[in-house]
RNA sequence: GGAGCGGUGGCAGAGCGGACGAAUGCGCCGGUCUUGAAAACCGGAGACCCGCAAGGGUCCGGGGGUUCGAAUCCCCCCCGCUCCGCCA
């Protein structure tokens, strides 16, 4: 959520750098008029209530005094002025509600340095192994892999769950777990490893920036009013959520693996083949806890751990700096990471490094006391995918399939499949 | 699912109709002492909202109610804990 004194001091800054999203700010304006008149009502309830305050002090004194009279007559006073307060009370209270509504829809402001731009448009910042000459082996798309070796099943898939649900099995299920222990360790130096609960209740969605915008895209459990997570950004982003940290244990790194479930409303009949868009996914995630000054620090390590993985993974990628107009809606500056499969001959996207600013924090009433000063600060928060199973495992079987159809395993991941270096 | 108990400041924890924004302890900040630190002692400090300021207001899980006045009484809801039952 914005901060509404930014409204106030700078609406015009607030809706030039909103438009940089391309989209419509005029939510913006009647946000701002709802403001003044919140206040202004706020400001008579406050001027009603110090009054009543007194004479009821008046009430109690009179009375101590032995002064029945005096009592009476400040009660009815009070009594009377009462009324005014809780009919002024009301519309402050509805106004408030409507203000809070039409914030929570507001995206976060995009940083300057997010390059402008609408939905199609990136910047490419670079890409690593594009001198890469890819063989005829490598042209096969992994759904066919996967029938080939026995390593994925989607007929049994739909019978169990529908469409766009993957089974895995055998040494293609193999691979997965590898995967993501290998992951999981490379972060163990500095990141808590942390496995939350997948099915949250709705504040929590809602500090993520997942609800109420995008209540279509995620599955709710209607019985018990949870939500099934679309990623592990959402518990993560609620560790702290009502706390006061001090600024000495930050920042906090987490990284979580977790189930992810989204209902890919709208995206039915696209990719349908294989595993890259599916209902339920796993991922490996880091997400960060910090001030705002170490914000551009935490951002550039997630990155950087993000893509050195992706390298000793012997995948070819290349890294987009995301423009305002793709900007996912709480940050201010992400970029992608997109990893070439050659089977399918396309960029998949595997993680977004995003840094939200104070946005979550904000919704989630989650702040820090800065060291030797007063008051509190809300938190800034940062995430990415470190690996995501949908993306990553597709990548890896078309980039490393050998003439003779089996699967080289790279390095890295040899000590999880039990030191073998080939998937047959 | 049944029974009981509880939710108060950064944390722990008193208070149970008016003088309570709230004792006390821990933690935190400043000072005295010390070569320095620790200890001890003295002092300070809650969060949030409106306001240029002076100042005012809100906040004792949330929402209603009673009352001139609610942390305190009543009702509903949420969350947590304990015991029993069920269960991977």
């Amino acid at each position: 959520m914005l901060d509404i004194r930014l409204l106030r001091t700078d609406l015009d800054a607030v809706k030039a750098s909103l438009s940089r999203r391309r989209i419509d700010t005029s939510e913006l304006d009647r946000v701002a008029t709802l403001d003044v008149r919140h206040r202004r009502e706020l400001s008579e309830v406050e001027r009603l209530r110090a009054e009543i305050k007194r004479l009821s002090a008046g009430v109690g004194q009179a009375r101590r005094e032995g002064n029945g009279d005096e009592a009476d007559r400040l009660a009815g006073e009070s009594r009377a002025l009462d009324v005014e307060r809780a009919a002024r009370e009301v519309a402050a209270d509805e106004l408030a509600a409507e203000i809070r509504e039409v914030m929570l829809g507001i995206p976060n402001l995009p940083s300057d340095d997010a390059p402008d731009g609408g939905q199609d448009e990136h910047v490419l910042l670079r890409t690593v192994g594009a001198e890469r000459v890819w063989a005829d082996h490598q042209r096969v798309p992994h759904w066919d892999i996967g029938a080939e070796r026995g390593w994925l099943d989607p007929e049994r898939a739909s019978r169990i769950s529908g469409a766009m649900f993957a089974l895995y099995r055998g040494a293609g299920a193999r691979l997965l777990r590898a995967l993501t222990q290998l992951a999981l360790d490379r972060h163990a130096d500095a990141w808590e490893e942390i496995r939350p609960p997948t099915l949250v209740r709705s504040e929590t969605m809602l500090a993520t920036g997942a609800l109420p915008k995008f209540a279509d895209d995620a599955y709710h459990v209607e019985r018990d009013d949870l939500w099934a997570i679309p990623t592990a950004e959402v518990p993560l982003t609620s560790m702290h959520r009502d706390e006061v940290l001090d600024e000495a244990e930050l920042p906090k790194r987490y990284t979580a693996y977790t189930p992810c479930y989204r209902r890919e409303a709208g995206s039915a009949g696209r990719d349908t083949r294989g595993t890259l868009r599916t209902h339920e996914f796993d991922k490996v995630e880091l997400m960060a806890w910090c001030t705002p000054d170490q914000a551009g620090e935490i951002h550039a390590e997630i990155l950087r751990r993000a893509e050195s993985l992706i390298v000793d993974l012997g995948l070819v990628y290349r890294v987009i700096d995301l423009c305002t107009g793709d900007l996912s809606f709480s940050s201010r500056r992400t970029f992608d990471i997109e990893v070439y499969a050659p089977g399918t001959d396309q960029w998949l996207e595997v993680s977004s490094v995003s840094w939200f600013g104070d946005f979550q924090a904000r919704r989630g009433n989650a702040r820090y006391k800065p060291a030797g000063g007063k008051g509190t600060e809300f938190l800034h928060t940062l995430n990415g995918s470190a690996l995501a199973w949908s993306r990553i495992w597709p990548a890896i079987v078309e980039t490393h399939r050998q003439p003779d159809g089996t699967v080289l395993v790279p390095e890295v991941l040899r000590p999880y499949l039990g030191g073998a270096d080939v998937l047959k």
